[in-house]
DNA sequence: TGAAATAATGTAAACGGTTACAGTAACCGT
DNA sequence: ACGGTTACTGTAACCGTTTACATTATTTCA
């Protein structure tokens, strides 16, 4: 027994001296890219699993200049939201044989460090909405980097593909049914973080749903909820138990998560959801189906876009061209929340 | 403008060059290990800067044989249980200029590949409960590899460290509130994954409440519910359907996941929860507090283990000495679905 | 049968860093 | 003024692979 580790130490030159052939030959069976004779391939298996050789990944990296790693920036991770987006991602990681490297970071964080993932430990990166700033995605992109956005669209419409999800109309729908089937008049809104496209369309779509039905948009009636359930508690709370108590018979809070906090600073305040106020959120997490009432909210496939983006970057590794961007539809479930007694 | 990308091909040769000083003062420099003349650094400052020099991973691994990588090995990521998890140990990854490689495998894929990341491409392994057999394990521990394990304890009493929750004496509790406090006598169990150390002791728990109140065990109330959502559904409205009829009036779903597997059976078969069936889970997920009814249920600190565990490994890597397992207390939280009114 | 084509293998130079070892320059105390 | 520290800096070997190129063994076919 040596003092060091086996299982560490042992190099494709051992295997290839114990196998009576070069360092080359054990090379190429590992990678499958030459032939070799079907005699000294048994003899490697057997020495291989003999010595228990596992390639080193950085020396291979190193050499090959592909780390068989993709990575995948968040901008948090501790949200529902995330779970399904990240299991998509990593489902088609596996089954590609590569790894997943994850981390957080968000573009607001100039003063700090650099993002802790990119060209120098992954061939790809999937970028989360605002985890980088436009400027890291154009440098990125004109250095040729593989890489997919989700849940935002390329900057100066750059040819960078981009996966995200139908929110404009969707919202537009789901503003329109409070509107005409509970007749709703004073829906409250609870935006989303600043920077975010799927905040800014969400925005716009309420907007447009009010307009189109005659109701005038009241910036009073405009809160800010962060797509977080404690912002969201803490912003409506704040706003009830505010001196001025500005009328409103329903919130849009955004997303789901943002609708509990919703939920919750409404009943902490006497109001039952939806007799006295109506409540609806957006993606359909794991839990809305469950919630007490049954949230309505619009389903965003978010698993398969993280399949899709993906899917999209390993097309990319495989030199196919960037298909621009995929915008994944959406569709409105009613549950109680809303007034609904489906 | 050359062919190849710039960011990816300046190395530290180039900022020598340009800084006129050699490769060994910029790696020193780099990382911060001898010191470096203040006119030296300023110019070095300067220099990687205009030329935007990120040092490769892979050489600097291969060269120091440490990757700044930390793998979580989990058994599946399509559970809200383990977003806090991961969330607690990206926390203190990134705090410690770490990365993170996420992957799932399960011990039970004997027949494919290995484990997708080992001692090849890590500096340390955070296992969580079954994704590693007892024997991976051992091989891992008598090769010197760091690693802690989560949810689970080491195989054969080895000084592997560990961080896990209580679990037994929680259920002891949580079914003896349903004995006493809703003279509950017929309690199902939703059984956990076989190999599963929570699901073992929370079974344990369970009799041992059961018999500590003269109450029988039978395993005709027992069935598997793998703690996961789906799985629990069908056994129980299988169970429910079959012509037996068997009688009961509570359940421990094994966790919150399963719980709302059977909330749903039950009242997809016309039974009120707490009123007909009370239901009781295990984990408090972010979600439990919200379900309809609320889940009463035990808090498992899973951030907090994800955070721990990341700490113990960080621990280990700068050599100090495996500190065994950590139990983290759990603590019943008494809601509505147990038949109580708070 | 022998030249040409094909298949399998070997040799050795990268890949881009780290670090042991060996210098050199400046400073210190006597 | 000089030996001994101290504080940086440079040279070059090495980390464990991949792969271009060279070489050898085996077929193929006229």
């Amino acid at each position: 027994m040596t003092r060091r580790s086996s299982s560490v130490s042992v190099t494709i030159r051992d295997v290839a001296k114990k196998a009576g052939v070069s360092v080359a030959t054990v090379s190429r069976y590992i990678n499958r890219n030459t032939p070799v004779s079907p005699k000294v391939a048994r003899r490697l298996d057997k020495v291989m699993a003999k010595l228990k050789y596992v390639p080193h990944a950085a020396a291979r990296h190193l050499a090959s200049r592909k780390t068989r790693v993709i990575g995948l920036l968040l901008t948090n991770i501790d949200n529902d939201f995330f779970a399904p987006l990240l299991n998509g991602a990593e489902q088609i990681v596996r089954k590609e044989g590569y790894n997943l490297l994850v981390a957080t970071y968000h573009s607001d964080n100039r003063d700090s460090l650099p993002p802790p993932i990119g060209p120098h430990n992954t061939d790809g990166l999937l970028v989360f909405a605002d985890s980088l700033t436009d400027d890291d995605i154009k440098n990125l992109h004109t250095s040729g980097f593989p890489m997919v956005l989700i849940h935002r669209t390329p900057p100066d419409s750059l040819p960078i593909s981009s996966v995200t999800v139908e929110n404009k109309s969707a919202t537009y729908k789901l503003i329109e049914h409070l509107i005409v089937h509970h007749n709703k008049k004073r829906i409250l809104l609870m935006r989303g973080p600043g920077h975010q496209e799927d905040s800014y369309w969400r925005e716009t779509g309420y907007k447009a749903a009010l307009e189109a039905n005659g109701i005038p948009v009241d910036e009073e009636l405009i809160l800010d909820g962060e797509f977080e359930r404690d912002i969201a508690f803490e912003a409506l709370s704040h706003f009830l138990s505010d001196g001025r108590r500005i009328e409103f018979d329903a919130v849009f809070a955004g997303d789901d998560d943002a609708a509990i906090g919703v939920i919750n600073a409404l009943s902490d305040n006497g109001y039952r959801v939806p007799e006295d106020i109506a409540v609806v959120g957006f993606d359909d997490l794991r839990l809305s189906a469950f919630l007490s009432p049954p949230l309505t909210t619009v389903r965003a496939p978010t698993e398969t876009v993280g399949q899709i983006a993906a899917e999209k970057l390993f097309g990319l590794l495989k030199n196919e061209v960037s298909d621009g961007i995929t915008l994944l539809p959406t569709e409105i479930i009613i549950r109680r929340s809303c007034g609904c007694d489906s």
